[in-house]
DNA sequence: TTTTTTTACGTATTTCGTAACCATC
DNA sequence: GATGGTTACGAAATACGTAAAAAAA
């Protein structure tokens, strides 16, 4: 290899989805307060991760104002891709789960067919 | 809403993407050993992480054997998915803090134009 | 002064490593 | 005994809540 593509690699490895939960709240309520109430704790527990995780990506991602948030540019990047990363995640977890509980299914719908041929088909 | 349709919903609020890095690792090397020690830790570290996501999905996610570890049935499919899964969060992470150390870039190739026009073109 | 964010500090929870234990070859 | 996984327990790190502080309208 010449010229070395870079890879990307780990960039972040102790930021978890409990953290973009917290940022995702906080995009989504506007402040703070609102975003901590929603998820259920005290204001400084969301600013102190959001702030972590800034701190982590080298970057602001909230415009802080005395009458809310506003997201920046990075923020706004963030918040799309947080938002597709989390419920993926969901997904994810929770086809596994469903796999472990009633094993991998397969549906298959064939009009007209008799069902004893269907049977032996997906039997092979 | 008459018959209401179930929500997934969040389903496993607490595991973070180390558990799945984790996991991973355990289903790459294929011992919990080999894993522990390509994350640079102690076997169990991995092994009660493992277990504690195992304990919250419901699922067994590898069968143990004394020669190392399998995966189960739903061990492989979140396998798959948590590859994308951490492929996609490093992503997102990563393309956040360029965007907020550079800016939104646009990248613009337009053949035997000439480049005073197209920059005309993106200004506007 | 009211609203919002941040910092300080003590506490509770989580995670980790060491060590001991169990199982299989 | 060698290899691999698990459990127990004490220590380190992390996250949280309360309280106090800073900043802006």
């Amino acid at each position: 290899m010449l010229a070395p593509a870079w890879h990307p690699g780990p960039v972040a490895t102790d930021v978890d989805l409990k953290h973009l939960r917290y940022f995702l709240a906080v995009a989504d309520e506007g402040t703070f307060t609102a975003a901590a109430e929603h998820l259920g704790m005290t204001q400084p527990a969301p600013s102190r991760a959001i702030r972590a995780l800034e701190r982590e990506l080298e970057t602001a991602l909230f415009i802080r104002t005395p009458q809310g948030t506003e997201l920046t540019e990075a923020g706004r990047a963030l918040s799309r891709d947080a938002r597709n990363l989390i419920e993926a995640a969901d997904a994810a977890l929770t086809r596994a789960a469903r796999i472990g509980r009633e094993g991998p299914r397969l549906r298959v719908t064939a009009r007209g067919c008799d069902v004893d041929v269907l049977q032996r088909l997906v039997d092979s």
